[in-house]
RNA sequence: GGGCGUUUAGCUCAGCUGGUUCAGAGCAUCUGCCUUACAAGCAGAGGGUCGGCGGUUCGAAUCCGUCAACGCCCACCA
């Protein structure tokens, strides 16, 4: 067969993976096999792929293709998330950049207008995925917006609210002013910024007197309603009983007391405004203290106090400072670093606001979750994040799931004309119950009004684990049944808390049982400078180019040689050269093989049936140590260990082993062998490499249609032989101290040379360092040839006669270098020996080790000596 | 401010319960080769006080203490 010399990836990766579709090999129904299941972590609905999906999803391909190849019933359940928030925003802009305001729609126009852009762009990231060869069960494909996991969300909300575990109430919010709504403080990143710290003079009511507050947001004193001082602050005790005039605002408001107030920071003085702070509304409560809102939503000031009204708040600030200033209010302003929090999807700065939300309890029904993690029914890789999420768990605070947004599931909660409100799942039933509530029969749907809001996105995803199979309450559902719990969830740590940890709440609280057995947190993908990858910066790759330049195969293997559990991969495109050069390596040794010609008359050379049965313990030396990585979720050193196997090992010793000569036949043994090797390598490398494993295997040896590498079997472990494999490393020592006389004494690789042996040579595999070496013989001797070039492998000695080719000075030279290290190995040895405490204490098979080590760098060394002694005759 | 983690070759990392798999791998580098599968390749070579200091021990990359740098998570100091 003709074929090129360089593998040419986009030619076959569209044609097998519509092979693979159209004979419907992702597909997984139950059966008896035993499931292994994993659930995509869903990415946003209108968004597109991006380096870390490309991660994250060949970690999730590799393990469902390798599951698929140990015989299990392989599921990988793909879909998307509607993304509340940032889907909202997104339609938000493209309505304005057509001159459309969101508040001059209608809540359904608004999200006609949003579905109309979901069906646009849904799924694009689905079907880039299939680029990456991902072998999902596409027919299983969920949105978290759809009908089935809208039932079930809205279902648990009932469900929980009557278990009395969702209540409604004012707290203060983390308000995102640029969305409009609230958020969990999950959502919130706290940033630290250069800003400045203002200190205010706020007189004291009927004096001339002032004190000092220091602020860093100057704009709030509008919503002032005590200043606190610290009890013990010796400076302040005249102040007891007053009250103070807050700047430009003209108001009295009182003088508190509570040691909540640092003694040492600022002015011992602080402004309290519980409309807008968290603190301040801790002790606006203690104190019951005013509460004067200042914001409107948007973040603008409103008309409450009459100053400022309509103007941003960054604005305001900075039209205060000279305000105060021209007053003669401001004592002084100084440059300060502080925290300041941001919205995750906005990066707006959030504004604390008071404001009446639902919330879930979270402290009973995170409890399960602790113990799963921490007694390792769920595990962690890598380990080291268990200590963050338990840290997470023991402060958990109750979770803010309302949104003041209109895209998600609106909450099922309708109010009544006369106050109160039912929680129901459709209008009907809410009737139902309000007739009940309140026994008035007249009332009819149109008195009930819904509640406005939208569920936090997180509270839909929760459940993903349960809801792609099938209604989250029906317990009798024979999906759920046979793939629940799932088996790998695989994801970025950054959604630790978001997203895993909640479903390991939902998993216990609706079915009992943990979500998942194992998680395996990706690293993040950064530059090469480690810089994270940001459309700003324009570092990041597009994975579809890398894709089209290096092939599927190409890419996977480059993200996965760098990538370690837990630890960040710093991307390079020729991290994905290297996955090039693997897939051209494995073609042309395919090209080599398939171009034999056999002769089944002819006997297998001794050399070719050593290195059949070398590589058949090689190779089974490699499954096992590949199942253990696997085990350990090593994933990359496991490519490795198969990468090294084929290139050094079956590429670089084996072929050349049993290549026939120039235009030569191979015999029909070591042909089958070959092609039997061939076969096992393939399917080892099928879940990293799954395009090119696929079109080398059909071809392979004949197929029927329908066949496929992705549904055979993985090749198992048989028993080998240790020692021969040990004893053949060594030989493969004698040949590249051979091949490296060769290099420095310019010796062409054609011409022969004969071996020299003294001692306890093994001549066991002496073929195959006859033919590796291309020796013409290999004697076995007693005295040395004064011409020759020596090494040791082991206590072994050899010799290259060289004739005149010797070089007797640089001979001596490395003679004497060699020397001189085995005298101070030596001496090292024996003081070790020599120590009374080491021989009394170490173990006895320490000890032999030093023994044994001492006589063979002594028998060593005599060997050296002779063989100066000789050079310098 | 608290907690966790990292620091090993130029780069990215592996080194489990202290001792022949202890100083390793891949890439990069250097040298020689266009040898008939592959120059996106072949053959060979060089390269590290295991972050610093101190301790425990017969013995420390590995255990303890301390310092430093970096990273992550959490936290209400205006």
């Amino acid at each position: 067969m003709e074929l090129a010399s360089k593998y040419n990836p986009s030619e076959v990766e569209g044609k097998w993976y519509s092979y693979w579709m159209n004979n419907g090999l992702f597909k997984s129904k139950p059966d008896g096999r035993e499931p292994y299941t994993i659930v995509i972590p869903p990415p946003n609905v209108t968004g597109v792929l991006h380096m870390g999906h490309m991660l994250n999803n060949t970690i999730q391909d590799i393990l469902i293709r390798r599951a698929r190849m140990l015989g299990k019933n392989a599921c990988w359940v793909p879909g998307t998330d509607h993304a509340s928030i940032a889907t909202e925003a997104k339609v938000v802009n493209k309505l304005a950049s057509e001159g459309i305001k969101k508040t001059d729609l209608t809540r359904d126009e608004f999200l006609k207008h949003a579905w109309d852009w979901t069906d646009k762009h849904g799924g694009i990231i689905l079907e880039q995925l299939k680029k990456l060869g991902a072998s999902c069960d596409w027919d299983r494909t969920c949105f978290t917006m759809d009908d089935e996991r809208s039932e079930s969300v809205i279902d648990v909300f009932i469900d929980l609210f009557n278990k009395g575990k969702i209540y409604r109430g004012v707290r203060m919010v983390n308000w995102d002013p640029a969305a409009q709504t609230a958020l969990s403080d999950e959502e919130v990143i706290y940033k630290e910024v250069n800003s400045k710290l203002y200190y205010l003079r706020y007189k004291v009511e009927g004096s001339d007197e002032y004190i000092v507050v220091a602020t860093t947001r100057p704009e709030t004193i509008l919503g002032d309603t005590a200043v606190c001082i610290n009890p013990n602050d010796e400076r302040y005790k005249w102040l007891h009983g007053k009250k103070v005039i807050v700047p430009l605002v003209n108001r009295a408001i009182p003088i508190i007391e509570d040691d909540y107030v640092d003694i040492e920071f600022g002015t011992g003085c602080l402004k309290v405004t519980p409309a807008h702070d968290v603190n301040d509304y801790m002790l606006g409560e203690k104190f019951n203290l005013e509460t004067i809102d200042i914001f409107n939503d948007n973040g603008t000031i409103n008309d409450k106090v009459g100053m400022y009204v309509g103007q941003d708040r960054f604005d305001v600030r900075e039209q205060i400072e000279k305000d105060l200033i021209s007053a003669d209010l401001m004592e002084k302003v100084e440059a300060y670093t502080n925290k300041v929090g941001f919205s995750e999807r906005t990066n707006a700065v959030i504004e604390p606001k008071l404001s009446m939300q639902w919330f879930l309890k979270m402290e009973e029904i995170a409890k399960p979750a602790l113990d799963a993690v921490m007694n390792d029914d769920i595990m962690l890789h890598p380990a080291k994040f268990k200590n963050t999420y338990r840290h997470w768990l023991e402060n958990i605070k109750d979770w803010c799931i309302s949104r003041q947004l209109w895209w998600g599931h609106r909450i099922p909660a309708f109010y009544l004309p006369k106050g109160g409100y039912v929680v129901a799942k459709t209008e009907e039933e809410a009737l139902k119950l309000a007739i009940e509530k309140t026994g008035d029969n007249a009332l009819t749907i149109s008195d009930l009004r819904q509640d406005e809001d939208v569920l936090d996105t997180w509270f839909s995803s929760w459940l993903w684990p349960i809801s792609v199979f099938g209604n989250i309450l029906d317990k009798d559902n024979e999906e759920i049944k046979y793939y629940y719990p799932t088996s790998d969830l695989v994801t970025g740590p950054d959604i630790l808390f978001f997203w895993v940890a909640r479903m390991i709440f939902a998993g216990y609280e609706y079915m009992g049982d943990m979500p998942f057995k194992n998680v395996y947190l990706t690293g993040i993908v950064r530059d090469k400078l480690g810089r994270k990858m940001s459309k700003s910066l324009g570092n990041s790759p597009e994975p579809l180019e890398l894709i089209a330049n290096f092939g599927a195969d190409g890419v996977r293997m480059g993200m996965m040689l760098s990538a370690s559990a837990g630890n960040d991969i710093l991307f390079d495109d020729s991290l994905c050269e290297q996955g090039r050069n693997f897939n051209n390596k494995i073609w042309n040794a395919f090209r080599l093989v398939k171009g034999w010609n056999v002769d089944d008359t002819i006997a297998q050379p001794e050399a070719a049936a050593l290195a059949v049965k070398w590589f058949e313990g090689k190779l089974s030396q490699t499954i096992d140590e590949v199942n253990d990585l696997f085990d350990k979720y090593r994933i990359s050193e496991a490519l490795m260990a198969i990468y090294k196997l084929f290139w050094d090992e079956f590429s670089s010793w084996y072929l050349e082993m049993v290549k026939p000569g120039y235009q030569q036949p191979i015999d029909k043994k070591s042909y089958d062998a070959t092609l039997s090797f061939f076969d096992s390598l393939l399917k080892l490398l099928h879940p990293f490499m799954p395009f090119i494993t696929e079109e080398l295997w059909q071809v392979l040896e004949p197929r029927k249609e329908g066949e496929s590498i992705m549904v055979e079997m993985m090749p198992k472990a048989e028993t080998f032989d240790k020692e021969f494999l040990s004893a053949f490393e060594q030989t493969k020592e004698v040949i590249a101290n051979i091949r490296t006389i060769r290099l420095q004494k310019n010796i062409p690789n054609k011409e022969p040379l004969t071996l020299q042996v003294l001692g306890g040579h093994n001549p066991q595999f002496d073929a195959v360092i006859m033919k590796m070496g291309n020796l013409s013989a290999i004697d076995k001797v007693t005295e040395k040839d004064a011409t020759a070039a020596s090494f040791l492998v082991g206590t072994n000695e050899y010799s290259v006669p060289l004739g005149n080719n010797i070089d007797v000075e640089a001979e001596l030279q490395k003679l004497n270098d060699e020397l001189k290290y085995l005298q101070g190995f030596k001496k090292s040895v024996m003081g070790k020996l020599g120590n009374e405490k080491f021989v009394n204490n170490a173990p006895a098979a320490v000890v032999d080790g030093e023994k044994k080590k001492l006589a063979d760098a002594e028998s060593k060394i005599t060997s050296i000596e002779e063989r100066i002694a000789s050079l310098s005759k």
